[in-house]
DNA sequence: GCGCAGGTAATCT
DNA sequence: AGATTACCTGCG
């Protein structure tokens, strides 16, 4: 059991901003939590003030420590914003407890490439569905995201049940490029963010949106600024349609989330 | 039944 | 370059 402090870490949070759709509530069991992260599971409890993870120690430092992105200093990123800024002041402050998680890139570009024009109940369904019938079986019932190779040898009938839509093709499409090694999505991770955009956007179905929010939740790359409807409607009525992510330059994307959950739930 | 949901790509002007 | 439109599917 590895304790934090809710300011530092929360999970409700968490689940809400839309980085992730295998964070899930376990229904009967209030402030109790499941998230699933690659072919990763944990359990996890909210109390008032504090998140505490069902795991060791050893599995926290191997793993979750990292994934939940604990090692970096998010006070210092607040304490940079504008301070005559009121809306992005007030978003930070209502965002207390979000960390950007640092995901699988597999994982965030079919979860993104599934997400256009989709609500988020729709996307964790879709991504569910391909998790029980592709991935590999875990304990408890639970099943791996399934990997590259997977979705490949599943082929456009076995995708057919995943209510995947126009979106199946580009499934399919990445699945095969990264299975068949034209497209090795792991060796990304060393590129500088132009050349990674550029070999997102090659994907189909891949535009900026979705080449952003991969950057963003699957490579880390924190100062990447994902602009959805939420982002455009934010900007558009607190700043008169112009926000300059440069001004954040670095961890612009922390911000972007800032402003994503604050305009979500309070605009 | 109709419009829409955290976008993209093709097809206009 | 910028604007418009179709696209699967599930839900209100």
């Amino acid at each position: 059991m590895v304790c934090i402090e809710k300011e530092r870490l929360d999970l409700e949070k968490i689940a809400e901003s839309g980085q992730c759709f295998r964070m899930s509530r376990i229904e009967g069991e209030t402030g109790r939590w499941r998230i699933q992260a690659a072919d990763k599971f944990l359990f996890a409890r909210e109390s008032a003030g504090e998140t505490m993870l069902d795991c060791s120690r050893d599995e926290f430092d191997a793993f979750w420590k990292d994934y939940f992105d604990l090692e970096r200093d998010y006070e210092s990123i607040v304490a940079e914003i504008d301070p005559g800024d009121a809306f992005l002041t007030a978003a930070a402050e209502y965002s207390r407890g979000i960390r950007i998680l640092r995901q699988d890139p597999w994982e965030m570009l079919i979860s993104f490439i599934i997400s256009q024009r989709k609500s988020i109940p729709a996307i964790r369904v879709c991504v569910e569905k391909l998790s029980e019938a592709f991935g590999k079986k875990l304990p408890q019932g639970l099943h791996a995201f399934p990997k590259p190779e997977e979705l490949a040898a599943a082929g456009a009938e076995g995708l057919a049940t995943c209510s995947l839509g126009y979106r199946l093709p580009y499934v399919l499409a990445a699945a095969e490029r990264a299975a068949g090694g034209e497209a090795d999505i792991y060796s990304w991770k060393k590129l500088p963010n132009e050349e990674l955009t550029e070999n997102l956007l090659s994907f189909p179905g891949v535009g900026p949106k979705v080449a952003n929010c991969v950057m963003l939740f699957g490579y880390g790359r924190i100062d990447a600024f994902p602009v959805d409807v939420w982002i455009r409607r934010v900007i558009d009525e607190k700043y008169a349609g112009r926000f300059d992510p440069s001004r954040y330059s670095g961890f612009a994307g922390i911000i972007q989330q800032y402003m994503f959950y604050y305009g979500r739930g309070k605009l």
